[in-house]
DNA sequence: CCAAAAGTGTTCTCGATACACCCATGT
DNA sequence: ACATGGGTGTATCGAGAACACTTTTGG
């Protein structure tokens, strides 16, 4: 690599004085059969998860401790989505959005903290685009990578995993062609155990294969902290 | 829509106090048959146009604003990348970068900005990671949009626009099947005129169709300015 | 008539889809 | 024995890749 022209860049570039900056976060999960959102009350309505980050560490750093303080939940999966620049009352703010997503049936242990249907009403005009935004890319995520990973247990059954794509996704998926191609990529690791829970044949458990989540190429390989 | 929490979300949020923004911009053309990116001299090496942007409007205005000043060239297309925050000496800067495209032939009317080979030395690291992730970006674009619209001048000839897709993607393509999916995916509008240009035959000129181009869901719709 | 780029079709492979029945278990 | 979810195979279609010759012009 070339040696970094730090001073030069930064007396030309920085000292803009003091911009406020806000880091809002997605946390999302399949919670009761449908996809949920990490909520805050906020006066009658409700809120995204969010907060000022430290200013000496890198953003998703930042992002990762600012989820743990306000929801107690230190999530699987981490990605940024997209940088705002917003008009709030007087004051422009930077505002830096995150997705995260967390394993089905995790608990929120902060009180306040709550899961909400991904679809519900009460949160602000921005968090509402933040969050519609959020779920857009994880949707087109499961089509081409393996986040579902982050949204699954340790173990789990084939029919587990297909209720979650569904639940993402809204969308009925057929069951032969899924378990080919799940089972074709390669991402799955059979495991002897099976589960039993009913009258029925009992299904076999899987888990992700080590190393098999290539992060997609959206997120820059470095992804901060540089 | 739902009314906006606007004062009970910025009494719990904002106020971080002041944060170094900085924005930077990868400006891509294809120049004398090779992807090349806007540089300006910086001591012995070289930088991306940059900049502080002005507080009160949009990133992407800004953006913009920052790109005319330090090039003197108004983008075709612009979007959003990524935003890091990096340790510049003794200071942590919020950087937010950005990916620009231009025609191919433009010129650069600011005496100081160069059009250089997207592949040359002389960057710092954090614009070199940055240029990098840009070029990955527009490559992965080229495949599933029409971005390559903006890298064309108004009317060009199959041929020519082919050979700015082997450019950006460095990597040859039949020419058959290249014309083929051009043409079956419905974003050309074949003009009358033909080029000629040689002692060979002439070749027919086309031009994107209006409003073909999905700008692709990668970028929120509302991309700022909210 | 020769050089040079423009233009044009067919075959093959592979991944995605649609679709219906038998299997193992608990009660 | 029956109800319940687990598990499996085959035929079809469309997109993408490989591949070579004819056409039009200027000199």
């Amino acid at each position: 690599m070339n040696r970094e022209h730090a001073t030069a860049q930064s007396a030309r570039s920085s000292f803009g004085g003091g911009f406020a900056v806000d880091v809002r976060i997605v946390l999302l999960t399949v919670h009761d059969g449908s996809l949920s959102v990490a909520a805050l009350p906020d006066g009658d309505g409700w809120q995204l998860p969010r907060g000022v980050p430290l200013a000496s560490m890198p953003l998703d750093s930042a992002a990762r401790l600012l989820l743990a303080e306000t929801t107690g939940l230190h999530e699987d999966y981490l990605e940024q989505l997209y940088t705002l620049h917003v008009n709030d009352g007087d004051d422009w703010i930077v505002l830096i959005s995150y997705l995260a997503l967390v394993a089905s049936g995790s608990g929120l242990p902060v009180t306040e903290a709550v899961w909400l249907a991904a679809s519900s009403t009460g949160f602000g005009d921005v968090d509402r685009m933040v969050l519609d935004y959020a779920i857009v890319r994880l949707q087109a995520k499961l089509g081409y990578t393996t986040v579902a990973f982050h949204l699954m247990p340790e173990q789990f059954t084939l029919t587990e995993l297909q209720d979650v794509y569904e639940t993402a996704l809204s969308m009925q998926l057929d069951k032969r062609n899924f378990r080919r191609r799940i089972i074709a990529s390669g991402m799955l690791e059979q495991l002897d155990e099976k589960r039993r829970d009913g009258s029925h044949r009992p299904a076999r458990l899987y888990r992700f294969r080590a190393g098999h989540d290539p992060q997609a190429y959206l997120t820059p390989q470095w992804a901060d902290g540089a």
